[in-house]
DNA sequence: TATTGTTATACTCTATAACTATA
DNA sequence: TATAGTTATAGAGTATAACAATA
């Protein structure tokens, strides 16, 4: 098992800064939409034709389950998501609707849209960043389960 | 001028889900100190011995200055920081107490030191890693500065 | 006149605790 | 009894507008 070197420390502060400027444009794509950021986080975390439990979506949203009443209320009274009974009817599952849907794939395609910069590296300098960051999600997602 | 390619965007994507990792980071860390995500973003922002406008922190929080003022009075109640007076008479600038510095240091120590997925990459990859990183961190500072 | 920071107000997000309806 | 979601409440974040002090 390798150690953390100097590289994988000095990574670890590139990426800090890397994500303080998505954080911008996701705020500025939020405010663009007309929604609050958690309604945004909330839409962009359905899956389509998948009810997702109240209960999950406060887990992603990192807040108490009771937040989650209101935030899809609005969600509901907007027309972007209604909630659907699962078997165990003490579950309520939240689903996307049409206008959702739609809403859901315009935000990722502008939030997944490479920023401005991404342009201004080389077709093999693109390829290096996808390749490593691709293998650190990977090992990512495998620590995230044990 | 390299146009981006389909690495690039797909670095753009895993780059988002790296985002949604350390924001989950921040948000133990931030309860962990017993600091509200926004008091600790401003804790965060300040330089030792640097006295920083209110208007530039709340450029900084992405929010309108007026917010700026409570969040400050809870800074400087808690002996983190204490506003000082500038050349100018009407600016306020905040600097950090020598409690406050600590917390600073503590925090930034946490949040920059590496996740537990880190060791789980080789020597060779992290340094592939960081060099694909700060290639794209250099050019998105040059486009910030155009 | 224009700008910095503050105050006032209204809405959203947040955690805690008490409640309901299911299980 | 335990769990999923709701309601009630209080503290914190937010934008807007109006204000004071200074430029």
């Amino acid at each position: 098992m390798p150690k953390v070197t100097k590289d994988g420390r000095a990574a670890t502060t590139l990426l800090f800064e890397l994500l303080q400027e998505h954080k911008r444009a996701f705020h500025t794509l939020v405010k663009e939409v007309g929604l609050t950021p958690q309604q945004a986080a909330t839409i962009l975390s359905l899956e389509p034709g998948v009810g997702t439990p109240m209960s999950v979506i406060a887990e992603f949203l990192m807040c108490d389950a009771s937040n989650v009443t209101g935030i899809v209320d609005k969600l509901e009274a907007r027309g972007l998501a209604t909630r659907v009974s699962a078997e165990d009817r003490r579950v309520k599952a939240l689903t996307l609707t049409t206008e959702g849907e739609a809403l859901k794939e315009s935000m990722r395609t502008r939030l997944h849209s490479p920023p401005a910069w991404m342009e201004e590296l080389t077709r093999d300098e693109q390829r290096a960043l996808h390749e490593s960051l691709q293998r650190a999600v990977t090992v990512m997602r495998e620590a995230g389960k044990s």
